[in-house]
Formats: structure tokens, C-alpha cells, sequence
DNA sequence: CGTACGATTGAGGTCAATCAATCACAGTGG
DNA sequence: CCACTGTGATTGATTGACCTCAATCGTACG
């Protein structure tokens, strides 16, 4: 169950330079000198399958991870109830923000579908940030940004209907597609129509009907897991729109 | 109740090592040396009037603030709907977490009762943390806490009752109150019913409502915001019991 | 004493959860 | 090659929870 350490180790280091994601990834803002720093404590990246864990809840914290390819979701377990999907990350996002200063790690992180990770040893990570202002600004930022982004989410799962709920994750996942380079408009969903579900606060079958009604009204496509949006406005006006509370 | 302002404004520098909350505060597990730096950054404590907004969304940031005494809530406005309740901040929080690396702030910031609190310029704050480790540690782990604190919140909105939301509500309540050395079973709601719903994410009646239920059932005693919790255990039960989703 | 605001209480309607059945698809083994 | 099986997705019918509208009550404050 343990990842694999994926290429042939040996092969080296990993390059942040060389990284597709380089612009928009932790080390953003990094001088030459500092990114070979940041580069040194980038434990071999792994490679996940489907289904796989990279962190159980409960296991001691010792890293963060950025993901690389592919894509996860994070899941917490609470006393008595079912798991709940709190978090979908995507390549340039960063896994385990929400445990620094913990012991133990806060949620279980599972791959939607085969996924590389890079391991950044949260200690080391401290180290270097204490000499590096920049990579210590870019942690803070990716903290907070973080914060915003939660408290969207509790806007979002308060009191507004399951079609603005819906739109606005969708939105969501386009504007996140398209600031790393993939297409805004048509994109494949990894994550299953329970998990938009527990992550929405919606049963599945909502899911499902409003995706349905979404593509009967000619605001998207959906075919399977392919989505596509085809009335971005009517998306948007949707969910910022009138109507919730 | 109130914790009295150690000292006049005016009557010079703060010092957080008389300060009640010491304990409880940022500048947690600093040396003396280190203390006095930090002393040497806050501004004079501010005072502020129920209602009364410490920050305004849109506005510069430039600070973190501490509460000293009092409580205050947070409101964001989102396009075309009405303001939402974001947070509740207890003396010892920390206000502006959320806006860290951000040119404006994210949310309104109010008073709900006279309150004082410690202001925090964050540019000098940052300077600082890079000579103080201990600083840093602690800036990480409030920043990780309330991303965990947010995380929390999404799982009570998310397909649970509205009496189990109630229940997590005041029990987070009772909880905060205790570590801060006041009464964890009878304590003053300073915000309103609607305040709380729209925290929650309720119409304000359904709060009104659902205190009435508690009180009925005995698990609660409700006289206008004076709340004592007569069953703790049965509301811990209810709040993580079965049920929800 | 009157006003205003917050809180309570009641009645009715709507939205989404639940229960349940069916369908689509992929992987497996005969 | 095709039934078999399991998982995920869709669709329908029913039920219950909570929002809305609306009236009343209580308290603070002028």
C-alpha cells in the first residue's frame, strides 16, 4: 500500500525549473540559488494509483505534498457519521496545510486517479523557510488563500439550493483548470457523483438530477465523467445570482 | 465578565506579559527578549463600540488584531446576496488570518459588544517572525487551526439537521469560553439570532426554534442570551450522534 | 408611554433526502 | 464470445425538514 517511489530513482533530483508547474507551484518566486535549495528537500516524488492513499487520518504528520498529476481528495471521518469529502486537489496544490502544527495528520488524502506527488518534509521545509523570506511569504499566502477558499465553501453549503451549489463548483473546477493551463470550458471530473455529493452537502441522486437538468437546459454537456460548459454566463449568473438566501 | 483593559490608552506601551490572555495569545512560549519585541510592535489597543466595524471588506490590509476583550463577528458579502456570517472571534482570536497576502480585506469586521483589541501592523509582524522561530511556529499554527476550525464548520452545514448544527454550535461555544477561563456551561450569546443563522446557515426563526426545543427537551436553559447547558452530554451526543448525513 | 428592534410562535409551501428500482459499463470468468 | 457481477449513474415516488410569510410578544430606550 505504500507508494511507490515512481522513476527510476537515481535519476536524480527533481528540477522545480523544469516543472510544468513551475509558475504556479510553491517555490513561485524562488531566485535560482534558493529553488536548488528548495529542489534538495523534495523527497522522490510518488507515484499513486486510483484509490490509493498518500495520508490516512490519524497517521503522524511529517510532510506536505504538492501534486503533481492527477488529482485527490481529501476526506475527513467524524465520531458516528459517514466520511465527508472536504477537499478535491488538483496538480500545483498543496496537501497537508491543514495538519501543520499537529501531530497527527487531520483527514485521509486518496488519488481520484493515477497521481504524482511531491513530498516536501515539513521540517526541512521550515528550515529553509526561515532563510528563504520568499518561500516563507509563499506559505503564508498558500495558508490563507486556503482560509478564503474554505470560507467560499461555507458559503457556498449555506443556504444556497443545490443548483447554485452545483454551479459554483463548477465554476470553481473551470477557473482551476484554466490557471493551470487546461481547457476552462471542457474537462473530465475524477471524482464520482457521490464524492461531488458529500463534498457539496448533497445526496448523489441530486447530483445526478442536476447535472441533468443543467445539460436539459443547455447549459452544459455532461456525458459520463467529460463535462463540458456551454453557457458560462448562465453558470455564473446562476450561482452568484438571485435566489439563495 | 469583561476582562478590564490592563491600561488607559496613552498610558503607554501594552504588556503582553500582564495581559490576562498571555496564555492563550500569539506570542505563546516567547522568550522575555522576544516578548518585548513583540510588546514593542503592537499598537495602542483600540476600543471599540458595539456595532461598531474594526475592519471594512475592500479596505487595505495592513494588520492582524488580537481580541482582548469582547467579541466581534465577521460578514462577507458576496455578489447579489445578502451579508454572511463568517466567524465568531472570542478574546485571544485572531482577526485577519484569512486576508494574510492579500492587498483588501475579505470580510467586514464588527463589534458585538464593546471590545478591545491589540493591533498587529502584519508587515512588522512578518519582519519580526523571521528573527523569532518560535513566532513563526506560532503564526503557522493558527493559520493551520483555523483551516481546520473552517474545515470543521463545512462538515456542520453540510447534511446535518438543524438541531445538530445547534448542538456543535454551542458546544464550539462552551468549549472556546472554557479555555479561556470562563464558564463553559452558562455563558452570554452576544450575537443575535439572525447572526447565529446566518452562521449557521438557518433561517433566524429555525435558531429561535430549535432553542426552544433544546430548552423544552432540558438540555439547555435559554433567557434571552444568557444560555446554560444543563445536558452536556446529551447535546454532545446529538451533535456527533447519528443521524446526519 | 410609544417606538423600534429582536425574539417567539404559527401555518403553509418548497426543496432535497430517502427509499427503491433500473440502467450503463467494465472487468471477470466460463 | 457472451453471461455474470459489481460499481456507479440515472430516474421515479414519497416524506420530512426547513424556509417563507405573517402576526404577536417582550424588552430596551427615547
Amino acid at each position: 500500500m505504500k507508494p511507490q517511489p515512481a522513476e527510476r530513482p537515481g535519476a536524480g533530483v527533481t528540477r522545480c525549473e523544469r516543472c510544468t508547474l513551475h509558475a504556479r507551484c510553491l517555490p513561485l518566486g524562488l531566485e535560482f540559488d534558493a529553488l536548488q535549495s528548495f529542489d534538495a528537500i523534495i523527497r522522490l516524488p510518488q507515484s499513486l494509483k486510483r484509490s490509493q492513499a498518500l495520508v490516512r487520518q490519524g497517521e503522524p504528520f511529517t510532510s506536505l505534498y504538492v501534486v503533481r498529476s492527477g488529482s485527490l481528495k481529501q476526506t475527513v471521518a467524524s465520531a458516528g457519521q459517514r466520511d465527508q469529502v472536504t477537499h478535491f486537489y488538483l496538480p500545483g496544490e498543496v496537501v497537508g496545510l491543514d495538519t501543520i502544527g499537529e501531530a497527527y495528520c487531520h483527514g485521509s488524502v486518496v488519488a481520484l486517479e493515477s497521481a504524482f506527488v511531491c513530498e516536501l518534509p515539513f521540517t526541512r521545509l521550515e528550515d529553509l523557510a526561515e532563510r528563504l523570506p520568499e518561500l516563507r511569504g509563499q506559505l503564508y499566502r498558500c495558508l490563507s488563500r486556503e482560509l478564503r477558499r474554505d470560507q467560499r465553501m461555507m458559503c457556498w453549503l449555506s443556504g444556497r439550493t443545490a443548483d447554485q451549489r452545483m454551479a459554483s463548483f463548477l465554476l470553481g473546477l473551470s477557473e482551476r483548470f484554466r490557471t493551470r493551463g487546461f481547457s476552462p470550458l471542457c474537462f473530465h471530473l475524477s471524482m464520482s457523483r457521490s464524492d461531488i455529493g458529500s463534498y457539496l452537502g448533497l445526496a448523489l441522486e441530486t447530483v445526478s438530477r442536476v447535472l441533468g437538468r443543467f445539460q436539459e437546459q443547455g447549459m452544459i454537456g455532461v456525458a459520463g465523467r467529460e463535462l463540458t460548459i456551454k453557457d458560462f454566463d448562465a453558470l455564473h449568473s446562476l450561482a452568484e445570482g438571485a435566489g439563495g438566501a
